[in-house]
DNA sequence: TTTGGTATGTTATAATGTATCAATTGTGCT
DNA sequence: AGCACAATTGATACATTATAACATACCAAA
């Protein structure tokens, strides 16, 4: 992500933040810019890490996680559950309000690609979900494999 | 799951643990028992106490840790990584040896549900899937909703 | 200026999981 | 039976991930 494209997500990501009445703090932001600036998933642990790297400041792991919960509530953070780590959510794409995410995470490098995918052909998918009668709410899939890039490497 | 289905699920169980090479142990079979014996997922530590309940005799955690691994390993177990916690896998259903798992997890009453889905499905899903090049280890999605009993229920 | 909501700091603790090494058990072999 | 060997389990310590509870700081509106 170059230095042009950053900051107008960060500027958008502001946005999000106001229209939910909500701030956003030099904290969010660092947080939120250090995910954007990476193309790996993080743990809580490795953005205070990273935070103090960067900002020659710190944060308490604490405010981290409340962060990260407050940034995944207004969908600018999402969480890989299969990794306990936290990526950035491309607001930037377009997206219908309620298509689904599905994250291809690369074992070896650990890189996170996100494709998109819509609720209609995932009901297409799964033709038995409508016999069950389950609702869902799931908003992502996670898939773990390995990369172009890696594949390449290991062959 | 009733009695006569449980034995004979044992049974196939210990089958699948010698033509690995491995033991079928009294505490692989209790753990993999009270797995079966419930529609909700369990965590290792959920898995001590039931263990200490149903069978006055006790486990340590790192056993079970141990002994899931170990199940898993031999796909006779898996573990839901929204929720960190571990089911059975139904070895009665038939199922071509690469096809994925659905499990949809209910909120409300933990229960889970499992559906199958063949990887041309899958394929046929994400056609972007084969652009990106990613290839995917994943045997298993997971949706976190509501089932249709709840549903029933809050309504 | 005081009050209410938002945000952060601080400490403690819960929940989940791994590393390590010793002890035990079982199995095959002689 | 006695022995060697691998598989399994126990026990302790520790690492990682996450939440609870309560205090403090900040800021804007009444």
């Amino acid at each position: 992500m170059n230095k042009q494209r950053l900051t107008s997500t960060l500027n958008k990501a502001k946005q999000v933040c106001l229209e939910h009445g909500r701030k956003f703090t030099i904290q969010r932001k660092q947080i939120l810019q250090i995910l954007l600036t990476t193309d790996v998933s993080l743990s809580a642990y490795e953005l205070v890490s990273c935070y103090k790297l960067r900002t020659s400041s710190s944060v308490s792991v604490m405010s981290v996680y409340r962060i990260l919960r407050f940034l995944e509530s207004v969908n600018l953070v999402r969480r890989l559950n299969s990794a306990n780590k936290y990526i950035a959510y491309d607001t930037g794409r377009e997206r219908c309000k309620d298509d689904l995410s599905l994250f291809l995470i690369c074992r070896h490098c650990q890189k996170v690609e996100t494709l998109t995918v819509s609720q209609s052909d995932v009901a297409t998918l799964f033709p038995h979900f409508a016999e069950v009668g389950f609702t869902s709410q799931t908003t992502q899939f996670e898939m773990l494999g390995v990369c172009n890039e890696c594949q390449a490497k290991i062959a």
